[in-house]
RNA sequence: GGUGGGGUUCCCGAGUGGUCAAAGGGAACAGACUGUAAAUCUGUCGGCAAAGCCUUCGGAGGUUCAAAUCCUCCCCCCACCA
C-alpha cells in the first residue's frame, strides 16, 4: 500500500509539508489523527475547499481518523490570512447555523459514525478562554517580531487598509486548537490550503514549546484553472456544494466546462479514479477529451449529489448537448453510464406557465427575461438582436416576435436558449 | 484631535459647468471559427413594450437655463502629524 504521502504527491495535493522524512515515517504508522479547520462563513462549501474534504476522504480510506474542524470560535475573529480586507464578523447564531449545513455536507465523503472520523467545534474550548490566562500561558510563546515577518500577515500589514488587532490574534487561536487537539485527541498533523501555513506552523511551535512534542503540517497549492481563476469562481459567484444554491445541473455543467488542460489534474483532485487510468487520459487529444469532461463531470457531482442526481444531469446535458457514449477503454473504473439511456430533461432549468398566457402570446424579450436568460428587457434586446437567442433550436429573428401555444413542441414544451450554453425550458402548468 | 488626499456605472480608473448614460482597461455576454475546450477576430455592455422617456457619479440640501463637475452641511476611507 502506498503511504499517504504518496497518494497526495501523485494526485497533485502537496504544495509544502513541514519536517520531510520524518512525516513520511509518521505516515507510515496505523491510525493516526489529521484535521483540517473549515470557516464557517456560509451554510455551505463550495468547490474551492473540495482539495481539503478529498484529503480529510483519502486519509480515512487509508483506516486513518479525520477530523474537521469547524471554526465556530475563530470565526468570531476572522482569520486575516493572505486576505485583502477585513472579514466580516460572524455572529455565534449564524457561525452555528452554518456549521450544521458544512457537517451535512462533508458527511458525503467523510464516515462520521462510530468515531470514524469527528467532526469538532473550536467554539467549545475557545469561547472559554479566558483573556489573562491566555496571554500569560499561550501569549508569552509567540514573539511579534516573528508574527509580522508572516507572510499571512505581510499583505495587510503592507495594505491601506492595515490590520487590526482582533486580526493579528487570530493566529494564536488556530495554533491553540493544534494544541488541544493533540492534547484531547492525539492529532499530530494539521492540513490546510497554502494560506494556512504560518497559522499551521505557529501551532507546530507551541505544541513544541509547551509539550516537547513534534507534530507535522502538509498545505496544498491553491488550485486555479489553466486560465488563472481560482476553482469554484464563476459570474454568478461561488460554485456550491449545496444543492439548493447550485443546482446538480449547474454543478456538472461547470465540471463540463473546465478546460482542456485542467481535465487530468482535476481528475486526480477531485475523484477517486485510479491514477493509472488518469495518466492515461492525458494521451487522448481533441473532441476525445469531452468523453473524459464527461466522467469528470458526472464522477465530481457523484461524489456531491449522489448517483442519481450525477445521471440526471448527465441525461439533461446530453438532451441539451447531444451526447457521446463514453467508450468503454476510458477511465474503466468509472462508473459514468456507457450507453446513451431515455432521455430525462428534468434537471435542466425550466418554468411552468399557464397555457392562457401562451395563448395571449409573450413577446420574445420578454419572456427571455421572464425565465431569468437576460438580466433585463434590454440585455435580452440585445441578445436577440445579436441572433443569440433561440426558441426549439431555431434562432429568434425579432425581439417582437410572439412566443405563443403553437410553439410548443411534441413533448409540450418550448426550449429556450440564449447562446451555445445556456438552456430554459417552458413547461404547462396543469 | 490637526493637516492633506480621496469616495465615479460589476471591478480598476479618466472626467473639474453644457458636446456625459460618462474615456480607457479588465470581467462578462453574443456572433464567427470549434469539441459545451483554449486562442483569435467582430459586436454589445444603466432601466423601460424603447428613434423617445426615466434613473445613476458617497448622502442631504443649494446656485444655475444647465451639475459627476460650483457652494453648504453630513457620512465613510487613506496618508502624515499628535
Amino acid at each position: 500500500m502506498s503511504n499517504l504521502i504518496d497518494i497526495f504527491y501523485e494526485r497533485g495535493f502537496i504544495e509544502q509539508t513541514t519536517h520531510g522524512d520524518e512525516l513520511k515515517e509518521y505516515l507510515d504508522q496505523d491510525n493516526i489523527t489529521c484535521y483540517i479547520g473549515f470557516d464557517p462563513t456560509a451554510s455551505s462549501l463550495h468547490v474551492g475547499s473540495l482539495v481539503p474534504i478529498m484529503s480529510l476522504a483519502h486519509i480515512q480510506k487509508l483506516g486513518h481518523r479525520p477530523i474537521a474542524l469547524v471554526g465556530g470560535g475563530t470565526g468570531l475573529v476572522g482569520d486575516p490570512s493572505g486576505k485583502t480586507e477585513t472579514r466580516q464578523i460572524l455572529t455565534p447564531e449564524v457561525v452555528e447555523e452554518n456549521a450544521i449545513g458544512i457537517k451535512k455536507q462533508l458527511s458525503r465523503f467523510i464516515d462520521f459514525s462510530e468515531g470514524k472520523a469527528l467532526l469538532l467545534n473550536n467554539a467549545d474550548w475557545l469561547t472559554k478562554l479566558k483573556y489573562i490566562p491566555f496571554l500569560r500561558d499561550i501569549g508569552r510563546h509567540f514573539s511579534v517580531n516573528r508574527m509580522i515577518k508572516a507572510e499571512s500577515y505581510k499583505m495587510r500589514l503592507e495594505s491601506e487598509e492595515g490590520l487590526n488587532f482582533i486580526e493579528f490574534n487570530y493566529m494564536l487561536l488556530q495554533a491553540y486548537d493544534f494544541l488541544q487537539l493533540f492534547k484531547n485527541y492525539g492529532c499530530r498533523l494539521q492540513m490546510g490550503g497554502s494560506d494556512q501555513w504560518g497559522n499551521i506552523v505557529s501551532g507546530i511551535e507551541l505544541v513544541r514549546k509547551m509539550c516537547h512534542e513534534t507534530v507535522f503540517g502538509i498545505t496544498f497549492p491553491l488550485i486555479t484553472t489553466s486560465s488563472g481563476a481560482k476553482m469554484g469562481k464563476t459570474v454568478k459567484g461561488a460554485v456550491w456544494l449545496d444543492s439548493e444554491r447550485t443546482s446538480p445541473y449547474e454543478y456538472y455543467q461547470y465540471w463540463i466546462n473546465t478546460d482542456d488542460k485542467d481535465v487530468a489534474r482535476f481528475m486526480a483532485l477531485y475523484t477517486f479514479l485510479p491514477i493509472d487510468e488518469i495518466r492515461e487520459i492525458e494521451k487522448l487529444e481533441n473532441a476525445d477529451l469531452n468523453m473524459a469532461k464527461t466522467v469528470l463531470a458526472f464522477e465530481a457531482t457523484q461524489l456531491v449529489h449522489g448517483r442519481e442526481e450525477a445521471s440526471k444531469a448527465y441525461h439533461a446535458a446530453a438532451s441539451m448537448f447531444g451526447g457521446c457514449a463514453v467508450s468503454e477503454n476510458i477511465l474503466p473504473s468509472s462508473s459514468v453510464h456507457r450507453d446513451m439511456l431515455d432521455v430525462d430533461d428534468v434537471s435542466v432549468p425550466h418554468s411552468f406557465f399557464v397555457i392562457d398566457q401562451l395563448r395571449e402570446g409573450i413577446p420574445a424579450f420578454k419572456i427571455f427575461h421572464t425565465v431569468g436568460l437576460a438580466s433585463s428587457g434590454g440585455a435580452a434586446r440585445r441578445l436577440i438582436e445579436q441572433g443569440g437567442a433561440y426558441i426549439n433550436a431555431k434562432r429568434i429573428q425579432s425581439f417582437e416576435q410572439q412566443i405563443t401555444e403553437k410553439d410548443l413542441d411534441d413533448n409540450g414544451t418550448i426550449v429556450l436558449r440564449s447562446g451555445k450554453k445556456r438552456f430554459h425550458i417552458i413547461k404547462i402548468k396543469k
